[in-house]
DNA sequence: ATAATAACGAGA
DNA sequence: CTCGTTATTATC
């Protein structure tokens, strides 16, 4: 049912009249009375009886086209289940809105064979009149124990799930799946090899794997200057060599254009399709069916794709699952990396989340044994990172509003002269302006954070005591725990850099600006100076001969759990645009060596810095460590919220804290074993609200990005 | 949402 | 005891 409220959130039985017998097929979009009026909703399955004493007619059947395959269906139950959300909300971010011209366009000739193998469906016994033929489960499905459409094994968290402890990915690789490979599949037009895996000792395992029906798990952590496009695409080859069909999903569409130009070389035309919300409703809605259809065995798209309807899925993929692109910012805020690793859980699918950095959450999946490690060893680290040095010993330097050529330290600019002097670019990656002042030692810089709950202390306002964000609780005498300073500063961020100011510093030297407005995709080998902020960064015809990271005190000082991994995300994107050390490449970021993102950005290796950040995050109880959620609204609203769900012995509520305006936001933290306790307390307690009319709404979000 | 229904309390 | 109002519940 197609209706926001979540006390509906479940199965309603309707009868099918005999006219809609054959149309009237599990996942197609239908219309119902519903409470009097026609609402729409999906026809989920097909059942011999109901429960239900007085049944009504199915109204109408939209469009015959089963848009949601039994898969996905299976898929966004799970995904509102882990996310406290209902059903049709998932729903409405998994299959895209119906074009009608669209779906009457002539399918393409050749392609593929009609999919859909609709369960049998005994006919409608002979009736005058109205013959009915058996009811069918409509709209939202109901929870697992009621419901036969889902399968026995409930969703994967935690017990089973991709954080859980249960199925380890033991021996060589993840536990096989029997997908065996239909006669007259076609073959790509190469056959699938390890290709550049080969640099990495379990990437060909990884790969053969995929080839041989299997569902390998990996998180893998790429080599400086890599063609992650290509081992993608590489990855995706092996997979349709199996029979079986891939869904990638990256942050932007220039990661996108560039995945799309790296599986069509290495597929052949015609055997995939992109799919972003930047095609517009129609071509995603052809792109759509074109998978659904099984026109196509491979979908990569932005995070619209990651319920891409896939025949036969053998590969859920992500690149730079650490990119915040990656969360949905529509209800019920599903997260692409879960997504697609609750995915590869239902659909006995393997997964692949790589990146130059690795997040916690990834680190995760390594640590309970779900995914193995994919990673090159030190010596091809080295052969392949650029020369990284720090010059931050007086962080000052970088931060001083001065001149322009103050602001470069020495070592920076020294580097980026040889650079073009040698006839090679320079990119320059300057933060946003933006970031939240917060509070940190005046001292030694360590982030402030409340002695109560480790949340972030900040200023209220100019004139109040610093204040935690999650608690409340008023810090009034501070004490870092690091150096025992006692006084606090606002951690300023650093002042916008212009390209002007830096072209003043390289007179005679083209400069090019690369950032929201205009992103530049690429650039030309020869001597030139790029400045760019995070995530826009051209790549260089050759590479970079230096890259400089410049106020990296913006991004650390932060007011944000991820600040750390942020910049070294950021940094680690950044600088693997550069040439090897061995061919003159050269990265040189204004921090202080000895913090742990830029020893882990020295040393190339994220790894080290995940497991050391997930280390700390479980010390003080963050996620991914733990599951989180926060609750947002009105007070009185927040707190009837709470006071109506029925939360696991062991949660633990934080705040008040001030959102904006009138609102106020609370956060609930429970252990791993109870996330999903948590979540389903919280969608009853919505529920219970929306029953009884509830006024005023209260914003739920499982797993909130920013937990500050 | 909206309608049906159960619950409640005041007034006769 | 009934009527009128309000809270509760179900919506196939």
């Amino acid at each position: 049912m197609d209706v926001p409220l979540a006390h509906l959130d479940r199965l309603f039985d309707y009868l099918v009249p005999a006219a809609l017998d054959e149309q009237a097929v599990p996942g197609t979009r239908v219309k119902v009375r519903f409470a009097g009026q026609l609402v729409d909703g999906w026809l989920l399955e097909r059942v011999d009886s109901s429960d239900h004493p007085r049944l009504a007619y199915l109204e109408k059947v939209v469009s015959p086209e089963p848009v949601l395959s039994p898969e996905v269906a299976r898929l966004a139950r799970a995904v509102a289940d882990r996310y406290a959300g209902s059903l049709a909300d998932v729903l409405r971010l998994a299959v895209p809105p119906r074009h009608a011209r669209v779906e009457k366009e002539a399918r393409p000739e050749g392609l593929g064979a009609p999919v859909t193998t609709p369960p049998a469906v005994p006919e409608p016994e002979a009736a005058p009149d109205v013959t009915p033929a058996p009811p069918t489960r409509d709209l939202a499905p109901a929870p697992p124990a009621s419901a036969s459409a889902l399968p026995a094994s409930g969703p994967p968290e935690p017990a089973s799930g991709p954080h859980g402890p249960g199925e380890p990915a033991t021996g060589r690789l993840a536990p096989a799946v029997s997908a065996p490979v239909p006669p007259g599949q076609r073959r790509p037009p190469t056959e699938p090899g390890p290709g550049g895996w080969r640099d990495y000792p379990a990437g060909p395992a990884y790969l053969r794997a995929l080839a041989d029906g299997r569902a390998p798990r990996a998180v893998w952590s790429a080599l400086a200057g890599e063609d992650w496009a290509t081992r993608y695409a590489e990855a995706v080859a092996a997979t349709v060599a199996s029979g079986r069909g891939a869904v990638v999903v990256v942050a932007d569409n220039r990661d996108l254009d560039r995945l799309d130009a790296a599986v069509g070389a290495v597929l052949g035309p015609g055997r995939h399709v992109c799919l972003s919300a930047a095609l517009g409703p129609a071509r995603r809605y052809r792109a759509f069916l074109a998978a659904r259809r099984g026109d196509v065995p491979v979908v990569i798209g932005t995070r619209a794709a990651m319920f891409a309807p896939v025949e036969r899925l053998g590969l859920v993929a992500i690149w730079d699952d650490g990119d915040d692109l990656h969360a949905e910012p529509r209800a019920p805020y599903p997260h692409t990396r879960e997504v697609l690793l609750t995915r590869a859980q239902l659909a006995g699918a393997g997964a692949l989340v790589g990146g130059f950095a690795r997040t916690a959450e990834a680190q995760l999946l390594l640590e309970t044994g779900w995914a193995r490690e994919v990673v090159a060893d030190r010596a091809t680290v080295r052969t392949r990172t650029p020369a990284i040095a720090p010059t931050g010993d007086d962080p000052q330097l970088a931060r001083d509003p001065g001149a322009a050529t103050a602001r470069l330290p020495s070592l920076a600019w020294t580097a980026a002269r040889e650079a073009l002097r040698a006839d090679l670019p320079v990119l320059v990656q300057v933060p946003r302006r933006g970031y939240l002042p917060s509070l940190s030692c005046a001292q030694c810089r360590t982030p402030a954070r409340c002695p109560h709950c480790a949340g972030p202390l900040a200023l209220p306002s100019a004139t109040a005591p610093p204040a935690c964000r999650w608690c409340g609780r008023v810090a009034a005498a501070y004490t870092c725990p690091e150096c025992g300073g006692r006084r606090l500063r606002a951690a300023v961020t650093g002042a916008r850099r212009t390209a002007e100011e830096l072209g003043r510093a390289f007179p005679g030297v083209p400069v090019r600006t690369s950032g929201r407005d205009e992103v530049l995709a690429a650039v030309p080998g020869g001597a030139g100076l790029v400045i760019a902020t995070p995530g826009a960064e051209p790549v260089a015809e050759g590479g970079y001969g230096t890259v400089l990271l410049l106020d990296s005190w913006a991004l650390l000082t932060r007011a944000d759990l991820r600040a750390g991994e942020e910049a070294l995300r950021r940094w680690l994107t950044a600088a693997a645009l550069a040439r090897p050390a061995g061919a003159g490449g050269r990265v040189v970021v204004v921090a202080d060596g000895a913090l742990a993102p830029v020893q882990a950005l020295l040393r190339w290796d994220a790894g080290w810095f995940a497991a050391r950040e997930l280390a700390e995050r479980r010390e003080l109880g963050f996620p991914p460590a733990v599951r989180m959620a926060s609750v947002t609204g009105l007070p009185a609203a927040v707190a009837d919220l709470l006071d109506e769900a029925r939360l696991p012995d062991d949660a633990e509520v934080l705040g008040p804290v001030p959102a904006d305006g009138e609102r106020e936001r609370m956060l609930v933290r429970v252990p791993r074993a109870r996330a999903a306790a948590l979540a389903g307390a919280l969608h009853a307690a919505v529920g219970a609200r929306s029953a009884r009319k509830a006024a005023d709404p209260v914003r739920l979000q499982v797993d909130p990005l920013d937990l500050f």
